[in-house]
DNA sequence: GAGTGGTCTAGACCACCAT
DNA sequence: TGGTGGTCTAGACCACTCC
């Protein structure tokens, strides 16, 4: 008998959240609508959202827009350190990974660019929007630069499978280094869309940065994550001691 | 003129964003009450406080409990693969890191813990709870869980500064390998009353095992972030390629 | 003690998804 | 086309912070 009196929405949110673990509702599951979900657990949609918002926040259960909410299945582990292909570590997780082409074109660098690059405006550049899907689900976009100077005839190449691939397989490619930065963004508009999340829904930002065998950043990519699809796994040896 | 109408709470937010962007409001600044901004914006505090939540879930505000909303100061970079210690990097980046503990105790391994460490249950562990503030706001809760078999008398050293320091001077100790994993949680009940955050936020779980030059597990720990205070950066070289 | 943020009531309308 | 989720109205009370 605890004396302390939670909010409603906690109560609501605990149940929700004990329903799921206790595996009483499969991955992917779509729960009840709100109306009569609010109505079972005796409280308003307003209350019942919150607590659903809540648990959206941790990656409990996700959302559709205007589809309704979901279990989530358990996430992908990305380990940055690692360098495997998408295709691959979904795959080698017991998932199945697609990849579809949403746009490539040249395109010439703007003044945000050609900084990343550090090549001059104008500049020559492939660039690639792509949509991937962990088990039918739509979980990252993605906008790859490259530079088209360093691949030719690149933009005709298969780009639904592993980009790395064609690298390598056709250009001979050897990858030094790369740099990673994540962060919390809010997605909106065609990636909102692309992912079926509600615009303004938080998502991660995954930007990497590729050098090849010269030290020569070659490719820049921005990659925008369903929040609930992903944990990051990495394991660092470390050798440079005080 | 665009056409597509906009929900209320994205314009207000899209309001606030820029308002924070263009520096009008410095960071770590308290805006104006709900109500009051509410008013001004000509818009419900419900519609509002929508804008408001969107701006906290991707860390462009912050808020303290009771207290109000802040605009977020410049968040501190991390780098999983580079082995600085917290009161360093923070330093390194221009804020203030201060520590504060808040209970070291020796415990006896549960379940969960001997299993972790590998370890028999019930042998002893030192545990330590610490609140890490930069620039004096609280932004990290850690639990730190240690063999006291491997540093006997540790309980009685100085933890409010760095312990990896205190480990290696004191104890010889060197590291030879991290493995880390980051993901979303609630912060609720104990560590949402430290962070100041309302209880159910999200916020980022860190967890990281340590190893010694003999490959032993000696260290666990889990950092919960208030989500807004931290971003990830790393670089890593490429060497096993295909 | 005044005013604040946290929670909640009891609705409503709309655009869109699923059928 | 019915029902869904997304958005919004117009309030209210309470516990707490701040003065």
């Amino acid at each position: 008998m605890t004396a302390t009196k939670l909010p409603q929405f906690i109560v609501v949110r605990n149940y929700l959240e004990q329903l799921i673990a206790a595996k009483r509702m499969k991955a992917n599951a779509k729960l009840p609508s709100e109306r009569i979900l609010a109505e079972d657990l005796n409280t308003t949609r307003r209350t019942l959202r919150e607590a659903l918002t809540q648990l959206e926040a941790v990656g409990t259960i996700y959302r559709q827009d205007r589809r309704g909410w979901f279990v989530t299945p358990p996430r992908i582990s990305y380990d940055p350190t690692n360098p495997a292909f998408f295709m691959d570590y979904v795959a080698s997780q017991g998932s199945e990974p697609k990849t579809q082409v949403l746009d490539v074109e040249l395109i010439k660098a703007d003044e945000r660019l050609a900084g990343i690059f550090g090549i001059a405006e104008k500049s020559e550049l492939c660039r690639l929007f792509r949509l991937r899907y962990i088990d039918n689900r739509e979980v990252l976009i993605e906008r790859i630069y490259l530079r088209a100077d360093k691949f030719p005839g690149l933009i005709n190449q298969d780009f639904s499978h592993s980009l790395t691939k064609v690298l390598k397989q056709e250009y001979g490619l050897k990858i030094s280094r790369q740099s990673f930065t994540i962060h919390l963004v809010a997605l909106m508009n065609d990636i909102a869309k692309h992912l079926l999340v509600v615009s303004g829904t938080p998502g991660l930002c995954l930007k990497r940065t590729l050098y090849n065998e010269a030290g020569e950043l070659f490719e820049y990519d921005e990659e925008f994550w369903r929040p609930e699809a992903l944990q990051l796994k990495m394991d660092v040896k470390l050798e440079s001691q005080v």
